[in-house]
RNA sequence: GCCCGCGUGGCGGAAUUGGCAGACGCAACGGACUUAAAAUCCGUUGGCCCUAUGGGCCGUCCCGGUUCGAGUCCGGGCGCGGGCACCA
């Protein structure tokens, strides 16, 4: 009689006694290597979703695999605690941002403790226990000391109904995605962190980073977009000074045919202050928004300022200046040059504005006498025209001569650009870290006084109207200049969320310490060894929290110039989606198959099964984790969870994968409960091979390559061969013979499947080991080594070709020759048929692999 | 528009990086056990064909190339997915 895997009972119980015997807590012996494993912490949006088990399932496999390899693990969890949904749950039930937070944590903290996760929970901290963002308020400070943040004016998106600067993301369509109020473009005086300090070392160091996946790089690559150039001056007529522009481009000077400022550029207000129509022109920019769907909406515009410029190099020749609606003032230098010819915008405003449009480059192919441009620029590669000195010279070579023209006139020179902006961190919220500094009168802005930290959030806000209730809080913001003593007023802007998110992996080395980073505890684990999340943070996070170490490498807190020494991003996990004709969307429990046909459960309504996408709320296409750890346990869920796809793919999730890896787990509790063939005692050795029939010899190498094949897939991150080749172990084990021997061989194969199965379902694991007689830990076991005497086969088989098809296969020793394979080749029946006397050419052999027989 | 990535059975995916394509699983079909169901176990399963315990042909999106040999490398196409998007 077989029993029945009960896993919940199994998992309650060991993840009770791991708890208790505090087998997780991280702890630097001294002696062993250390690894840091993290996962992306969650935001406690009230309950952890699939792509939550995914991520930490991942994270935890390392987590147990390093513990095993012999190192101090640590594997913390934390929350990602600040953030607009629970202000907005304040807003519509009328519930505090804090108790709607904590609550989410303990719900969504009880799930993960559900999964068996290897956690390391007396680090757990949330970012909005003033515990946390005081330390984040003082690294502020630190960083304003050292000239790594400043409040400047910063064009930003304002909703006048709500009364808010509101981020890119919730601009819907140019309104704002609460109000349905049209976004304004307003200057505000906001708070910056100086990332484009380190924009180059931010690029550079990305080739320092071997296990980043390439797609990260290159998207941080993009987005801090590095640009060559040159800066050119072009002298203003009737005024004592220059126009200053940023180009790519200088070798196609000669074909410029205008100016253009950004209506935010200051010559461009400047003139708007003895020019009414200008001002109307800027001020209509302002109001549309500066995106590309706004400008086409718009189309590129300009205002003819009536300004002239000068050519730096043809200086009887005048430009006129615009002010145009595309020129960015916050890229190059908020001016451009328009060289119609080779750039496809400057092409389109010059015909809307009836502008000369002179070639300069002439294509590889074309006639320099009758290049001609239609209604689209010539980027391409090409020598110059049209361009006196710089007449016959290559794109490359036009472009280094014009700089050093231009330097010799004292007009110009190389210049290096940027895509990437300084991090603007001032949210007009309640909930976040407050900006520890105060307005004063007379003396400005003034810090806060450390000793004065944490400024804290008042407790008793309102949310029933809009706009900040920081600002509109009847006392909060009013205090004493520390400087001064005058009365003055906090900064009642509270940072980006983004900013909590920048250090958390380093606080949580000394997750209680009261002082920021204190050295000693911090410096042994970083960087992080092995980072886990979604594809989703490749820029914004990833970004931030790289600009954070140098940062703070620069305050004095971190000896490391990377947080994240590899980095994993693991695919979605997706469902199939379900419609009535009605458009409604239905969840999984809510449809049923009758009568071959999708229906809803409740009314019998005709359902169509639409394509797989991400689970979300809005498809409702959502699996409730714990609805599944409940009906099958942990194990099947983190097994799934690995099984399938590879995973930096996306995963489907589906109901018959998940009964699929609930049989594996029963089916593998039957094999140790019992097993086919009596097991020896434990501790006895394996009889050596001469005692062994070849099933079991063969046996025991299927064990051993087991070991080194799981070994390599975890470290590879490959978990779903790992989950396959253990599959491929475990059947065997299952038709094993009973012959002498044959406990001892399977008691091998199954504690060695035991123990590799260890990380991926540990509580099954747990049990098994247990029931195989022993009373050690197997989450403190040392992980199973493979016997290399094992891994290499004594016979291989051989695939022939003939001509390159597949004739035969021949099992030859292992260490054949090539001659012998040969011989052994050409005697096979099948070869011979398939020659069918012909003469052989020539005979390929690679010795265990392949022989081609070539005629 | 620019920049990436990916196309393998009915499905998810393997294939030691140029050497036996389809491991492992899901689904499906057939069978055993059972009053029945569930559970479990055994078997079959890329396509086509033949003189059928064997054997042949085709087959990794399409066309071409390199090679003794290509899912893997190169060139061109088609399709799907992702990132950025007036960045001068």
């Amino acid at each position: 009689m077989s029993e029945r895997y009960d896993a919940q009972a199994v998992e309650a119980r060991w993840q009770a006694a791991w708890e208790e015997a505090g087998l997780f807590r991280a702890e630097l012996s001294g002696e062993r290597p250390t690894y840091y494993v993290l996962e992306m912490f969650p935001y406690p949006s009230g309950r952890i979703h699939m792509g939550h088990v995914r991520n930490y399932t991942m994270g935890d496999v390392v987590a147990r695999y390093k513990r095993a390899r012999g190192y101090d693990v640590l594997h913390p969890m934390g929350w990602d605690a600040f953030g607009l949904p629970a202000e907005n749950a304040a807003f519509e039930r009328g519930v505090h941002p804090a108790e709607w937070t904590y609550a989410n944590v303990a719900t969504m903290r009880g799930q993960l403790q559900l999964m068996g996760l290897s956690i390391d929970w007396e680090r757990e901290f949330a970012t909005c226990h003033p515990g946390y963002y005081e330390h984040q308020q003082a690294l502020f400070l630190d960083f304003f000391e050292a000239g790594l943040v400043e409040r400047k004016e910063a064009w930003v998106n304002w909703d006048p109904v709500d009364g808010t600067v509101l981020a890119n993301e919730q601009v819907v369509d140019g309104r704002g995605w609460r109000s349905g109020a049209v976004v304004e473009k307003r200057r505000l005086a906001q708070w910056f962190f100086r990332i484009t300090r380190f924009a180059d070392e931010l690029l550079e160091a990305l080739d320092e980073l071997p296990r980043w996946p390439d797609k990260v790089r290159l998207m941080q690559r993009n987005w801090i977009g590095r640009s060559e150039g040159a800066r050119i001056l072009f002298p203003i007529e009737g005024r004592d000074e220059a126009l200053e522009v940023f180009t790519t481009r200088p070798d196609t000077l000669f074909g410029a045919s205008f100016c253009a400022l950004s209506p935010n550029h200051p010559l461009a207000t400047a003139l708007a202050g003895a020019d009414p129509a200008l001002a109307a022109f800027i001020a209509e920019c302002n109001l549309a928004g500066i995106g590309e769907r706004d400008i086409e909406a718009a189309g590129k515009r300009g205002y003819d300022t009536g300004v002239k410029v000068r050519h730096p190099f043809e200086t009887e020749r005048t430009l006129p200046l615009y002010v145009a609606n595309f020129v960015l003032m916050d890229y190059g230098t908020g001016a451009i040059f328009g060289c119609p010819a080779h750039d496809q915008r400057d092409l389109d405003f010059a015909r809307s504005q009836g502008l000369p449009v002179i070639p300069v480059v002439c294509p590889p192919d074309a006639d320099a006498d009758a290049v001609t441009i239609g209604d689209e620029a010539y980027t391409g590669d090409g020598t110059a025209i049209n361009s006196d000195f710089l007449n016959g010279l290559a794109v490359e070579d036009a472009k280094a001569r014009a700089v050093a023209a231009l330097d010799e006139r004292g007009l110009g020179g190389v210049s290096v650009s940027h895509r990437l902006r300084d991090w603007g961190i001032s949210r007009q919220r309640y909930w976040g870290c407050p900006i520890p500094v105060v307005h004063c009168e007379d003396c400005g802005v003034v810090p806060v006084p450390r000793e004065a930290l944490p400024v804290r959030l008042p407790e008793d806000v309102t949310f029933d109207v809009p706009g900040n209730p920081l600002d509109r809080h009847p006392a909060w913001k009013y205090t004493a200049c520390p400087r001064c003593g005058a009365a003055a007023a906090r900064d009642t802007d509270t940072m980006d969320t983004f900013v909590d998110s920048s250090w958390y992996f380093a606080r949580f080395c000394a997750a209680r310490a009261d002082v920021p980073l204190p050295e000693d505890e911090v410096a042994p684990w970083l960087p992080v060894d092995q980072y886990i999340g979604g594809i989703e943070h490749a820029v914004l996070h990833l970004l931030y929290s790289r600009f954070f170490t140098k940062a703070l490498k620069l305050c004095g807190y971190l000896d490391i110039d990377e947080p994240f020494a590899g980095l994993f991003t693991q695919g979605m996990v997706c469902h199939e989606t379900y419609r009535d004709a009605d458009g409604r969307w239905y969840y999984p429990d809510e449809v049923e198959t009758r009568a071959g046909e999708l229906v809803a459960r409740e009314d019998g309504r005709p359902v169509v099964a639409g394509r797989s996408e991400a689970m979300s709320k809005s498809k409702r296409n959502t699996v409730d984790p714990e609805a599944i750890i409940e009906a099958y346990g942990a194990d099947t869920a983190r097994l799934f969870m690995l099984s399938d796809s590879p995973p930096e793919r996306d995963l489907e999730w589906t109901d018959t994968g998940v009964k699929g890896a609930w049989r594996y787990i029963a089916a593998l509790w039957r094999l140790v409960a019992s097993p086919p063939v009596a097991l020896s005692p434990g501790g006895a050795a394996v009889p050596g091979p001469g005692a062994l029939d070849p099933q079991l010899r063969e046996l025991r190498r299927t064990t051993h390559k087991t070991i080194a094949g799981v070994t390599e897939d975890l470290e590879r991150f490959r978990f779903n061969r790992a989950v396959a080749r253990i599959r491929e172990l475990t059947n065997a084990l299952s038709a094993i013979e009973d012959r002498p021997g044959a406990g001892h061989v399977m008691r091998e194969g199954l504690e060695s499947a035991v123990r590799l199965l260890a990380p991926i379902v540990p509580h099954l694991a747990e049990e098994a080991w247990r029931r195989l007689g022993h009373e050690s830990w197997l989450a403190r076991e040392p992980w199973p080594e493979a016997e290399a005497a094992l891994l290499a086969d004594d016979v291989v088989v051989v695939a022939v070709q003939v001509d390159g098809r597949k004739r035969a296969t021949i099992s030859l020793p292992a260490d054949h020759g090539r001659a012998e394979a040969e011989d052994a080749a050409m005697a096979d029946g099948g070869v011979r048929r398939a020659l069918a006397g012909r003469a052989v050419r020539k005979v390929i052999v690679v010795p265990g692999r392949i022989v081609n027989v070539v005629t």
